[in-house]
DNA sequence: ACGTAAGTTGAGGCATGCGTCAAGATACCG
DNA sequence: CGGTATCTTGACGCATGCCTCAACTTACGT
């Protein structure tokens, strides 16, 4: 299918594209216009089509360096904290500080976007964080009826406040995470009022926001 | 400046509209295509501009009607609870139904559009709220350190989960919530990484809500 | 150096949604 | 009933952003 050569300038073009979607997504998140990348890129848009042919395929070409080794980064750190519920708490604190630091970062973490680069990373992301969430538990510290499913519930919400409060409250999401920290801590615990969302659910819900729509 | 008299074609024109963009925005939320409220009332998108002249204009017409009774509501049966954290957890998970219940409301208490009414609107909400927040604070039920403005960071995540997961997890967002309100009891409280948000800076989010942008 | 396959261009078609205005319709008053 | 002020219409222009394709340009092999 995919030509094993291109032509020289061909391939030119692709690495300033791919230079320019990272420069833009960085900036503005991952929706934001191709044209805007194919103008920085300094090509016409027709020929960031004839190089990738769709978004998806650029976020695919940007993803792991745009994503994978941050999210690495912050398990390794997380998991290297002695104490399990310090570790947890590192976990997803420095999630959220991804979002906070970039929104193309905080696109993929709440999973704006659907790519198969996008989810072979997510894919390696669960099982780290169920390492961090069982160890914590094992010890009774992270209470034990959380999922990891409900670690979405904090991705999403964070990725809203990140968005909204970033020019007026930099570090005003930190507070709202605080907040439920201390709901996660296993004395912490009353009955929930709802079963977890299973992980076909958390499917299904990220298959709807790629859909786009209003907000 | 507003015309006292209108004629009676037009007085209908302008009721029709009323009834439609109620319920084109309870079904859709507050950024509901105009042209569709026109076209439900049966008139051309040019007479909804001839009658209202702006969005705003016209969420401001119906903004009474479509929320500040049910936020009444919620408020009083908060109040009436005997317990004051229950009164509080009544309070928000009450906002939260709202919210799940209706775009237009979800939209009206996240603040995705300003108006003079709903300004009022909200304005009324935020002395019930301080009334709800102190009375648990008192008992020493509800942590000391939340402020009026933290309860921004609830509605708005919530905001977010609901419209993202009524489709795949109708009741899941009470989940989120139920964590969230285990880490708002006063014995859950550990000490906040940030300080709350000042009025003005909830203002100023507010603000930018309303701008849209993406997401 | 030249021919051709490979690549690029950018205007233009698509769709959404806002807001306007000249032309036509209609209510109301005398 | 007629005249006029009031009101309605819906096509149009605007803007954003996606994606395409016929015409043009360029790299590369010989």
């Amino acid at each position: 299918m995919a030509k094993a050569t291109l032509r020289a300038d061909a391939r030119r073009n692709l690495d300033k594209l791919r230079d320019a979607a990272l420069g833009v997504f960085r900036e503005k998140g991952l929706h934001a216009p191709l044209d805007e990348i194919a103008r920085r890129a300094g090509v016409s848009s027709g020929t960031l089509y004839n190089r990738f042919g769709s978004r998806e395929a650029l976020i695919d070409a940007v993803a792991p360096e745009l994503a994978a080794d941050s999210l690495r980064a912050v398990a390794r750190r997380a998991i290297a904290e002695r104490d399990p519920w310090e570790g947890f708490a590192s976990y997803v604190m420095g999630v959220c500080e991804l979002q906070a630091s970039c929104p193309a970062l905080n696109d993929v973490i709440s999973r704006r976007y659907a790519s198969e680069q996008l989810t072979a990373i997510c894919r390696a992301t669960e099982e780290r964080e169920r390492y961090i969430i069982e160890r914590a538990q094992r010890e009774g510290l992270l209470r034990a009826d959380f999922t990891r499913e409900d670690l979405f519930f904090v991705f999403w919400s964070t990725a809203t406040l990140v968005r909204h409060t970033s020019g007026a409250a930099p570090e005003g999401w930190r507070r709202a995470v605080g907040f439920l920290l201390d709901g996660l801590r296993a004395e912490a615990a009353h009955p929930l009022p709802a079963e977890p969302l299973t992980p076909d659910q958390v499917e299904e819900v990220m298959f709807r926001l790629g859909e786009g729509g209003p907000l």
